[in-house]
RNA sequence: GAGGCUGUGGCUCAAUGGCGGAGCAUCUGACUGUGGAUCAGAGGGUUGUGGGUUCGACCCCCACCAGCCUCCCCA
């Protein structure tokens, strides 16, 4: 037992449980893409290396990607994230694409990372992305989907909240409090760090990094502002095409959403527990040029991205969990003695040719043991054909869950199996 | 990259320096053609790995591995 090879680190098996909750989820998400007319896709999990090194730059690919040599030489990775690979999929195509581009996958991703609780090494990534439209409009269409989704899996407003900023906002504000575009970055990891440190700590961090007080004190107003929105025409519209949506009470205007700000250019979100525990849920926002990197002519778009992980969490921790069935077959055929093992799988056949599911028993042992395994799996009927049956021209029916059993005539059977609901 | 907690049969946990146990699960039987209950019995462990201290280590010390949590990071 002990010799085992572990799992690689921050992996996880999918045993049938987990795979039925996976599953559960990828169609959830696909009957939220497709409600909005968006077309699945997806791109090769491995990719060369200098196609993150273009964008991307040194975090990701040096401290974050799966990176590796192949036994050809190139220097490859494994994919810690899509855009990279969507951008060159539509710049190759960029001529011929049909615009506004709807786009959505659901596949593996991989991050050298520290796993924690919402976190792990190789996770499931929804992406979604609008393509070629530039309006802020667009932006509107994104959120609702945010919302949609939590709506469509039962996530409340109550239990999680979609978080809403505007980058061009964010600069103007800074600006007009004396930020110089020099202290940007820092500032942004004083907003980032504004909930995980104390009041005062914050205040210190802030002066260390050569902030004066007074421009804290005016950072500390506009971040408190919750009203600021009203100085965004984008969001001012945004918001009010949510309302007319009647998603409203998903959203929340939040200047210290700063998420990627310096890649975003526009509208940014991110969804999180209404409670603030845990990591974000998603996020996303608008961009100015998908394609630039990777050679293409301008092209704006909006997107985000879900995690398979956090959002588990967050359904557990909501007990929104389906009851989902994991053994797909609810009749077992059992086989009586060696020598009607034959009749046994062309009976399991004839069931299935009547479209429903089922396994047959695939050894001649005690019925008793039959009926064991027919129950541990969750099954409602056991289909039995002994001497007396065969002499009779008839087969038996047992009911699991009534506790009952019908001797039907044999050319009946699946005509009985489905009046009683298999 | 840093810190904290944890690691004992398949699972959940006891045993705190002195003979490693229990519950659940599994298997067998009571029941040779009938499942969830009950009863009886059985199997299953070099206590995460490797060192060290000790007359003696699941227990104390060190290192490593893994899990959880936090920091860092978050494209």
């Amino acid at each position: 037992m002990r010799e085992i090879v572990q799992r690689v680190k921050g992996t996880r098996d999918f045993y049938p449980e987990e795979m039925a909750f996976r599953t559960w989820l990828y169609g959830q998400i696909r009957i939220v893409s497709e409600r909005f007319g968006y077309q699945e896709f997806d791109a090769p999990f491995l990719e060369k290396l200098e196609l993150y090194a273009a964008k991307s730059g040194e975090e990701l690919v040096k401290e974050q990607a799966f990176v590796f040599t192949d036994r050809g030489g190139s220097e490859v990775s494994l994919r810690p994230e899509l855009t990279p690979s969507l951008a060159r999929m539509v710049a190759q195509r960029q001529k011929e694409l049909v615009y506004p581009l709807r786009l959505w996958s659901f596949g593996p991703f991989w991050r050298y990372e520290q796993p924690q609780k919402g976190r792990t090494r190789e996770f499931f990534q929804w992406n979604i992305d609008l393509i070629g439209a530039a309006g802020h409009q667009a932006d509107a269409e994104l959120l609702s989907i945010c919302a949609d989704f939590f709506r469509q899996v039962g996530l409340t407003p109550q239990q999680v909240r979609i978080n809403v900023n505007n980058r061009r906002l964010m600069d103007a504000q800074l600006q007009k409090i004396g930020v110089s575009e020099a202290l940007k970055p820092l500032v942004f990891r004083m907003i980032d760090r504004r909930d995980k440190l104390r009041v005062d700590a914050w205040r210190t961090y802030g002066l260390e990094q050569g902030l004066t007080d007074k421009s804290i004190d005016l950072l500390v107003a506009l971040l408190d502002d919750k009203t600021l929105w009203k100085a965004s025409p984008e969001l001012t519209e945004i918001f009010a095409i949510l309302d007319r949506m009647g998603y409203a009470d998903y959203f929340e205007f939040d200047p210290q959403v700063i998420r990627g700000l310096l890649y975003y250019t526009g509208t940014v979100f991110e969804a999180r527990d209404a409670a603030r525990d845990g990591r974000a849920l998603l996020g996303g926002g608008r961009y100015e040029n998908l394609v630039g990197d990777v050679g293409g002519d301008p092209l704006p778009g909006v997107g985000f991205a879900m995690g398979d992980v956090m959002i588990q969490v967050a359904l557990e921790k909501y007990n929104l969990l389906p009851d989902l069935a994991v053994q797909p077959a609810r009749i077992v055929v059992t086989c009586f003695d060696a020598d009607s093992l034959a009749e046994s799988y062309a009976t399991a056949a004839e069931i299935r040719a009547a479209g429903l599911n089922t396994i047959c028993y695939p050894e001649a042992v005690k019925l008793d043991k039959q009926l064991k395994y027919a129950n541990r799996i969750g099954a409602k009927f056991v289909v039995i054909a002994g001497p007396d049956e065969v002499a009779a021209g008839k087969i038996t029916v047992k009911d699991l869950e009534a506790r009952t059993q019908t001797t039907v005539e044999r050319g009946q059977l699946t005509a009985f199996l489905r009046s009683a609901g298999a």
